[in-house]
DNA sequence: GCGACAG
DNA sequence: ATCTTGTCGC
C-alpha cells in the first residue's frame, strides 16, 4: 500500500537540499504595500501589491487519488477574486509528512505556468500556499518548493502545527497565555536551534486556534505577517480560503456529470 | 521500540 | 485531505 521506498525518500531529500540552495529568505520584489506608503509616494510611479494568489487542493472522497487543484488571484484591497482556474488530476504520489511538495507542487506549477504562458495581467505578485514554508523538517516545505520552482514570492500558511525543531502545540499555547494580560495575537516560533521558523497568529478577534505563518521564498517574515493580516476576513487568509472553496466546488460539479 | 507526523 | 447543519456559547 505504501509505495514509498527509502531510496525514493533519499532522492526527495536530495531534491529538497538542492532546491534549498536557491531559496531567498529576504524581501526580493519591487512592489510595496499600499498601507505602508508615505504621503509623498502617491504621485510617484511605484508598484503597489495588488494581485495576491492562493492555491489549494481538494480531494474526492470516493476516488482518493483524484484531486482538484485551484489557483485564485485576489485584489488585496477588496479581497475579491479577479482570476480563478482549476485542474482535476489523478495523483500517483502519496502524502508523506515532510514531502507534501512532491505530491502537490506539480499540478500547482501547471496552473501558474498556464497563467504565465499567456502573460495574464493578473499573474500574482505574491502567492500564499496552504502548507508550510521554512517551518519544515528540512527547512523547505511546499511554499518554499513552489516559490523556488516558479520564482515567485511565497508565504506558507499552516492550519495545524508541524512539530519541528522542538516546537509543540502546548508550547505555543503557553506562549499565548503568557505575557500577563497583554494578550498578544502573534508569537514568534523559535525552535531549539534558535532559528525563528515562523509565527503563530490568532488572525481573528477572539479566536483561540492560531494559523502558522512561515516564509516561502523571496520575502521576510515581518512583511509576510503584514500581508497575511491584510488578507484575513476569517481565520484562514481569504486567498487560501477561496482556493479551498473553489476547488471543492469544482470537484463537486465534476462529480455531478458522472 | 514508541509516538508524532503540513495536506 | 475527505463529510457536514445546525447549534451551543461568549
Amino acid at each position: 500500500m505504501n509505495s514509498t521506498t527509502p531510496e525514493l525518500l533519499n532522492e526527495w531529500i536530495e531534491v529538497q537540499s538542492k532546491l534549498k540552495r536557491k531559496l531567498v529568505t529576504e524581501d526580493d520584489f519591487t512592489w510595496k504595500l499600499a498601507s505602508k506608503m508615505r504621503g509623498g509616494d502617491e504621485g510617484e510611479s511605484c508598484e503597489v501589491l495588488k494581485y495576491v494568489g492562493g492555491v489549494d487542493l481538494s480531494f474526492s472522497k470516493e476516488e482518493q487519488s483524484v484531486a482538484c487543484a485551484t489557483l485564485v488571484v485576489l485584489d488585496l484591497k477588496s479581497l475579491e477574486i479577479v482570476y480563478q482556474d482549476s485542474l482535476v488530476v489523478r495523483l500517483s504520489v502519496p502524502y508523506v509528512p515532510g514531502f507534501l511538495a512532491f505530491r502537490e507542487a506539480p499540478v500547482l506549477l501547471e496552473l501558474l505556468d498556464k497563467m504565465k504562458a499567456c502573460s495574464h495581467p493578473f499573474y500574482p505578485q505574491l502567492l500564499m500556499v496552504d502548507g508550510n514554508g521554512i517551518l519544515h523538517p528540512q527547512g523547505f516545505g511546499l511554499a518554499c518548493h513552489l516559490g523556488v520552482l516558479a520564482n515567485i514570492p511565497t508565504i506558507g500558511i499552516g492550519k495545524s502545527l508541524h512539530h519541528v525543531d522542538g516546537l509543540s502545540k502546548s508550547m505555543v499555547r503557553e506562549l499565548f497565555e503568557m505575557d500577563g494580560n497583554s494578550s498578544q495575537d502573534i508569537i514568534p516560533l523559535v525552535g531549539d536551534s534558535g532559528q525563528t521558523l515562523g509565527a503563530a497568529l490568532l488572525s481573528t478577534r477572539g479566536s483561540s486556534k492560531p494559523i502558522y505563518v512561515s516564509i516561502g521564498h523571496r520575502i521576510s517574515l515581518a512583511v509576510a505577517i503584514d500581508i497575511v493580516k491584510l488578507s484575513c476576513k476569517y481565520r484562514v487568509p481569504e486567498t487560501i480560503r477561496q482556493a479551498d472553496i473553489k476547488s471543492r466546488q469544482h470537484l463537486h460539479s465534476c462529480r455531478s456529470i458522472h
